[in-house]
DNA sequence: TTTATAAATGTAAAAAAAACACTTATAGGA
DNA sequence: TCCTATAAGTGTTTTTTTTACATTTATAAA
């Protein structure tokens, strides 16, 4: 039934003004970015169904025609996680003809974050989720690690703009987890001290009177993100973050 | 005939793999940015189809089975210009359920730089189209006005970390044409001493012995871009161009 | 009480960016 | 041919930003 109204709408209907030419099939694939406090972090999928079946993957659906590709992304990304309340940003779209061996496809590429440990879903909804640490992630199928070589790009030059990295983040967190999520982004060392004054120079973070116990023996200050400050200052003064 | 072998393929071939996934059409629409050695422009139609016939447009084509985005982008753009060699870029994919009312279409846009002058293209192919200051292009059907606005953004961005202008100047320019064109783009004036010392600093232009006499009576000297310096000095000390 | 560990803290040097004004070459007109 | 008007060309100082760098402190565990 429902291929019977597609058909007629796309070929037959009268207000349709384009009638004449190709349609094809729209795919979204998710570069999910996670961090554990220590790491940067990606979810992969291995895939149970044809083609490639059994290998590593992105995550990815189709476009439905009832929703735009960020709703799409955002049902993909619930499908796996059980979250809607992801952090998405789209990146760029892949459209080389073989690109699918199943069949001609484009997919819209979306980067997601996610704080790996505070976003406690209710597991993994695919079995097959894995998370790998960001160097050490197996090959992708079809052109899935371009994909995610252009997410990992837009992310650095994203954390380096725009303060991203507090979706990765748990509410609390300390400097070091900050710091410790900067260095994994840019895939550098940074000065502690350094780092410290231009984050505090920002004036965008509250320091709470509590301590994280967990990790050293002195304990270390938990920050919150003011993101009405941030707003605020964006708003009011054209501000810019910039690390 | 065509079209029957279309929805064979579509619904019917064995080898597809998606055949239960809903299809879209998929067109590019292209930001046409150019320069005239003083300002900014963008080119624009007036569409000559429905729906919305009549109104101003960014110039755009539905992909084709045979070809990628990129491609469909280069053909867009020679059949407005006759040009294929633009510097072309993809910025956004637009999918608002009713962005096209005509029917379901998700658009890909793409931006150009174009030199307006240097290009002498045979006369603009098509009719109706018109070079616009970029400050008083007219409003434009479905969606394109966000996307100007997209690739305004994208292309201050772009200006500041890639020598993007050297796309939109002829090979032979002078400084003050520079400065035009950085503050056309950034949208400020800019101070001429520094902004010649930061260009110099560079080391990528070429001073020829050649001066522009048509706008002072000292003369201004000509430079060109050396493309090959900085493709270099990005490749062997991972240069950085930021102005 | 001692020890081990990560947290917290400031300053000086270097580099980059911004502010700023006068001289020069030439065409065109007197 | 001399004068004038106009944009081109040129450096230095100040301010801001970035980088480099080492010691003390709080606490839990031994």
């Amino acid at each position: 039934m429902e291929e019977d109204v597609e058909v007629s709408e796309n070929l037959n209907n009268h207000l349709n003004y384009y009638q004449k030419e190709d349609q094809v099939l729209l795919a979204v694939d998710c570069i999910i970015f996670g961090f554990d406090k220590e790491n940067l972090k990606i979810l992969l999928i291995k895939r149970n169904f044809e083609p490639e079946k059994g290998k590593w993957s992105l995550i990815g659906g189709f476009l439905k025609k009832n929703e735009n590709l960020d709703e799409a992304a955002v049902r993909v990304l619930e499908t796996l996680t059980g979250l809607n309340d992801i952090y998405l940003e789209q990146i760029h779209t892949y459209s080389k003809i073989d690109r699918d061996p199943g069949q001609r496809t484009i997919s819209v590429a979306y980067y997601a974050l996610i704080d790996v440990d505070s976003h406690h879903f209710d597991g993994i909804q695919i079995d097959s989720a894995h998370w790998f640490d960001i160097s050490e992630a197996p090959e992708l199928i079809f052109d899935h690690n371009e994909m995610v070589q252009k997410a990992k790009a837009r992310l650095k030059r994203r954390a380096l703009s725009k303060p991203i990295g507090f979706e990765l983040l748990p509410e609390k967190f300390t400097m070091r987890q900050l710091q410790n999520l900067y260095e994994s982004i840019l895939d550098k060392k940074l000065d502690k001290r350094n780092f410290i004054n231009k984050i505090n120079s920002l004036d965008v973070l509250i320091k709470l009177d509590e301590k994280d116990m967990s990790v050293s023996r002195k304990g270390a200050y938990l920050y919150v993100f003011d993101k009405d400050k941030y707003e605020k200052k964006v708003e009011e003064d054209g501000f810019i973050f910039k690390i």
